[in-house]
Order: structure tokens, then C-alpha cells, then sequence
DNA sequence: TACAAGGATGCTC
DNA sequence: GAGCATCCTTGTA
């Protein structure tokens, strides 16, 4: 099939797609072999482990000028200018709103030239799970992100030939949203646009190691994206269920990086909380129904 | 078979 | 030392 155009993403009105992966919805456009612009479907949900809707905000749609309208053409070329910039700064809010929420989860810079190994191979990791790929991780040990930002896409291919070029292109337009368009004039459209990244509301990484309780908590905190593997029972007395144990106990394996976790061990850590005072059983005792102590 | 409880040990920060 | 991660035994539904 084809591959995702590497380098800035191609944005015209007429050609957004925003594909629907696991957690992110990323806009992929690029060029077919006639020039034209069609969809790269990139999208390998696992559709019932995962939310039903990706964390990125529902699909923008641009402006339409009424073709019945006839305006001049001076006008119209202004009106298709404004649209596009319009669309452009859409689909870069949504980007990276989807970087930041994967940094978020990660716990890692949204700027890979600052990544450290570790960091790199968390977002390898990741990226295995949002794409269902084979350990391609194990191929790219060792780097750093200074070192994976100046590998060539023939550099990606050599390392993985099945994958490489697709890595390459999801670091790109990573790199071109955090690096490429952050720009002052972006910035301040992003703003405007209500984003949450780099306007000063939600920190995009503390590098503090989050606790289990509080990564609990988070996955509490949007049902919209979660409740299909933990949700509130009683919100108010803090009880909550794990509706898919295996499903949370790999998204805490992917936020500690810990590709062996099970939820044999997330509940003993649970468990762990029992003494402290931090999470206990309810009343009445049932599978997979925990309490929060103290209930916010 | 999956979950629950908790002891023991090792690792990282 | 805190906070797990890992491995384990025993018990329950």
C-alpha cells in the first residue's frame, strides 16, 4: 500500500482526513502516484480493547463557499488563503493536542531532541501498541532521541525494512508539529483555539513518577476515552471498577514502561495501597471493585 | 480459570 | 526508605 508522505504534512481544504488510531487521530495526507492527494488509513485500532473514540477532538470541517455564490476571483483566491489557514491551524491544534496527550501518558518531552534512551524506547513502545506492530523497539535500542532525529528515512529502513519507513513518518509529522509549527504565529492560533498545550492550564510533563493510585484516577477522569476499562461505580464514595484488567494493566505497563505487566502485579500494588490507606476493598466485597479512601 | 490476599525479595529513585 | 515490580503460595468463586 502507501506510505504516509514524510516532511510537513500536505494540508489543503479539500483532502483532511483525521484517521482514527487507538488514542490519536492523527491527520495523514499524501500524494498518490498521479499527483493527486488521497488517505492513508493507517488506522489499527484495537477495537475492542480501545475506546470507541480516539482522544482527538471530532473531525473539523472546513469552511464551504457556496458554489451558487460566484464570488470574484480576487475574492475567491482570498477566501480559499483564509480557508486554508483556517484548516492548516485545525489539523495543527489537533496534532498536538495528540502529542501532548501521548506525552502526557509517556511522561516524555514533546520535543524528541530531548528524549534520552529510555525515553526513546517508551515512545517505541508506544508506538508498537498504537500500531500493533511487531517489536520493532528491540531494532532502534540504544538511541537517543538527538540520534533517532538525525537518522535519514533510509536510515529507518535499514533497521526495519516492514516498518521503518512508517516510524519514520510518524516521528516526522511528531517532529513537524512540536518543531515545525511551533512558530509564535501558530502558537497564538493555538491559543485561540482553546488547546491546552503551552498555554499555561495543564503542564505538558513534570517528569514526576506518577503513582498507581493517581494514574487511576486519571483513567477515571475521562470516561470518555476509558470507561470501557475502568469506570466510576460510585463516584462519590470513590468505589470504581476495572472492567477489563488485562486492558489497564497493559496502559500502566505502557506509562512505566513495563512491557511485562499483568494485572496480577498492578493488584498487588493495589494491594499494597490497603495498609496506607489509600485504596481498600468496598464493603461488599466484589471482583475487580476497588475504593478510593479518600474520594475527591 | 480468574481474581484476591499477602509474604518475600530486588530494583530504582 | 518509598514505591513499586516480580514471583510466589494459598484460598475463593
Amino acid at each position: 500500500g502507501m506510505r504516509p508522505t514524510v516532511g510537513v504534512p500536505i494540508i489543503a481544504p479539500d483532502c483532511i482526513f483525521l484517521l482514527g488510531v487507538p488514542d490519536l487521530s492523527w491527520p495523514l495526507v499524501c500524494l498518490t502516484g498521479n499527483g493527486g492527494l488521497a488517505r492513508e488509513d493507517l488506522s489499527m485500532a484495537e477495537a475492542a480493547a480501545l475506546p470507541a473514540q480516539g482522544l482527538g477532538s471530532p473531525e473539523p470541517s472546513p469552511p464551504i463557499l457556496s458554489p451558487a455564490q460566484n464570488p470574484p476571483i480576487e475574492v475567491q483566491g482570498k477566501a480559499e488563503e483564509y480557508c486554508l489557514e483556517q484548516v492548516q491551524s485545525m489539523v495543527v491544534g489537533e496534532v498536538l493536542s495528540d502529542v501532548n496527550k501521548a506525552c502526557k501518558l509517556l511522561n516524555i518531552a514533546p520535543d524528541p531532541q530531548e528524549w534520552n534512551c529510555m525515553h526513546v524506547y517508551k515512545w517505541l513502545l508506544w508506538t508498537e501498541h498504537l500500531y500493533r506492530l511487531p517489536q520493532i523497539s528491540t531494532l532502534f535500542k540504544e538511541l537517543s532521541g538527538r540520534d533517532l532525529c538525525s537518522m535519514t528515512e533510509a536510515d529507518f529502513r535499514e533497521r526495519s525494512s516492514q516498518f521503518g519507513d512508517m516510524l519514520y513518518a510518524h516521528l516526522d509529522i511528531w517532529r513537524s508539529a512540536v518543531i515545525g509549527f511551533s512558530t509564535p504565529a501558530n502558537l497564538v492560533k493555538i491559543k485561540r483555539m482553546g488547546k491546552g498545550w503551552m498555554d499555561g492550564t495543564e503542564p505538558c510533563c513534570d517528569y514526576q513518577p506518577i503513582h498507581l493510585w493517581q494514574f487511576l484516577r486519571e483513567l477515571l477522569h475521562k470516561p470518555h476515552n476509558y470507561s470501557r476499562c475502568i469506570r466510576w461505580i460510585n463516584k462519590e464514595k470513590g468505589i470504581f471498577k476495572i472492567e477489563d484488567s488485562a486492558h489497564v494493566a497493559r496502559l500502566w505497563g505502557i506509562r512505566k514502561n513495563r512491557p511485562a505487566m499483568n494485572y496480577d502485579k498492578l493488584s498487588r500494588s493495589i494491594r499494597q495501597y490497603y495498609k496506607k490507606g489509600i485504596i481498600r476493598k468496598p464493603d461488599v466485597s466484589r471482583r475487580l471493585v476497588y475504593q478510593f479512601v479518600n474520594p475527591i
